[in-house]
RNA sequence: UCCCUGAUAGCUCAAUCGGCAGAGCGGGUGGCUGUUAACCACUAGGUUGUAGGUUCAAGUCCUACUCAGGGAGCCA
């Protein structure tokens, strides 16, 4: 009855929810920590399928406990025995083990300790962070949050597209490129590059999106994105996730609806979802967090204009360090005092001047501002970004021809607006900055596994 | 890329005016019949980031470099 070969193996998760004991259970997992007394020792197993741990007893009658009581923190282990209710406190549910084999030894030399780590070094050895309570918890919460992004546009009728990420098109002013060529060091002959031109990993899907949505109406992309930028900053990394919807017959008040409705539904998706992953981080990373995220799901964003956004910094008085100034854009002391200040809650600038937006944003009937609106929050800044579309020939023209780009490589995102042009709008939405403003981790570098910035790919 | 701060045991940190380099945790050994970051005792563990310089004497002061963190710029 209790041979291990013939039970199914059981994930932790559903074990620590059951009502009543399933009898005998196996289960596989690493060794978070170990208690040894006299005659017998608690073991704490977490196998990855959620936060808690499961207690194991394991005592001398075991015949290999000679070994048992010599497995270290971190090693792998497949157990059996019955599930019943623990007689300790601070767990519902413990497992008597009748079988315990040790699967992978981890030497004493395992980085990973009791004890609080620093995330600092913990990036030193991101191929063994995933197995502290505080990354796996975040990976988690980093799944369930693009399970939700598929799910809030499928639900809504949009079609999951694929764009490059072999490109040979600059989306202007989205960064600096990663060249990707196969020629020989110190062959400069761009004719015998593999595709016979320049190219480049992708800095956005967003031309390539436009031109489905102009044939599957509502559309959207959730990929990775590449900005060869030299930033040194927790908000920036040089490989990125970016989830663009992209919709036809959409103007910018309705891009702004959508903008809102994603990041409600995603914080309130993670809220139903991730309880318990969400409380590790309530608790130790950032206190503010339920209050943030339930307001965040409750209260409707404030709008604001670009011009009025900048009367509301000049009436502050505040003594910035850069100047408020008509014409400049916002730096982030902006819409910090923005956001944390004034509105205290998340806010969408919109309707911005056209000098410091890209070609592509459509031109306001006033002739200086482009219909474009970011969306800021408490802590990361800009997190949305998007723009109504310039969808008429002429305009778009003018546009491009003001700028540096080659108007000849963009012939085809001009013909769009020659056949059946309709007005259509989108946006951007950073997805490593969404799981920051959903956990409170503060360092873009912790919510992806192995983060890729200037001087670090060691992973 | 710029500004500021930092680098001491495996980890987190201390070391007063420039005067013998320490603690907690972790590791090892032993103990403990229900633990919860278990507990108790003992024990090993160091080229003080790198290279120069000042000094009788440098972890400490000076210069350069490397790396890291925070802030800024760029952006998502």
């Amino acid at each position: 009855m209790n041979d291990p070969s013939k039970l199914e193996r059981s994930r932790i998760v559903h074990l620590l929810q059951a009502d009543q004991s399933p009898g005998s259970v196996l289960v596989k997992g690493w060794v978070r920590t170990k208690r040894d007394a006299k005659g017998f020792s608690f073991i704490e197993i977490n196998d990855g399928s959620c936060l808690a741990n499961i207690q194991v007893v394991a005592d001398e009658t075991l015949s290999n406990y000679a070994t048992i009581r010599k497995m270290t923190t971190g090693s792998a282990l497949s157990l059996s025995g019955r599930m019943v209710p623990s007689r300790g406190q601070g767990q519902r549910w413990e497992i008597k083990a009748e079988s315990v084999t040790l699967v992978g030894h981890a030497p004493e030399a395992y980085p990973l300790q009791k004890k609080r780590h620093s995330d600092e070094f913990l990036r030193t050895i991101a191929h063994l962070r995933p197995r502290t309570n505080k990354y796996g918890a975040a990976f988690r919460i980093r799944s369930q949050l693009a399970l939700a992004i598929h799910r809030f546009f499928q639900d809504r009728g949009f079609h999951y597209i694929h764009t490059p990420i072999l490109t040979a098109s600059d989306c202007e002013g989205a960064g600096e490129m990663f060249r990707v060529t196969t020629l020989a060091p110190g062959d400069a002959a761009v004719a015998n590059d593999f595709f016979g031109v320049n190219a480049y990993l992708t800095v956005s899907g967003q031309l390539e999106a436009e031109m489905l949505a102009l044939a599957l109406g509502d559309v959207y992309t959730f990929g990775p994105t590449f900005r060869a930028e030299n930033s040194n900053t927790r908000r920036h990394a040089a490989e990125f996730w970016m989830v663009e919807p992209e919709m036809a017959f959409c103007d910018l008040a309705q891009d702004m609806v959508l903008a809102e409705a994603l990041l409600q539904h995603l914080a309130g998706h993670v809220m139903d979802h991730c309880a318990a992953d969400l409380s590790l981080f309530a608790r130790f990373v950032d206190k503010e967090l339920m209050h943030r995220l339930a307001a965040l799901v409750e209260k409707p964003f404030f709008r604001v204009p670009y011009a009025d956004a900048i009367a509301i910094l000049e009436r502050s008085a505040r003594p910035f360090e850069h100047p408020v100034a008509h014409g400049n854009d916002l730096q982030a002391e902006h819409e910090r005092y923005l956001v944390e200040h004034h509105f205290k809650g998340p806010v969408i600038v919109y309707d911005f001047p056209k000098e410091i937006k890209p070609f592509y944003m459509r031109m306001n009937d006033d002739g200086c501002t482009v219909a474009s609106m970011d969306v800021l929050v408490a802590g990361i800044g800009e997190i949305i970004g998007g723009s109504q579309r310039e969808e008429r020939y002429d305009m778009l023209r003018r546009r491009i021809e003001s700028i540096p780009l080659a108007p000849e490589n963009y012939w085809w995102y001009m013909e769009s607006r020659q056949y059946g042009s309709v007005p259509h709008s989108g946006f951007g939405l950073g997805f490593e900055r969404l799981v920051m403003m959903v956990t409170g981790i503060t360092n873009i570098r912790d919510v992806i596994p192995f983060p890729r910035t200037p001087k670090n790919i060691a992973f």
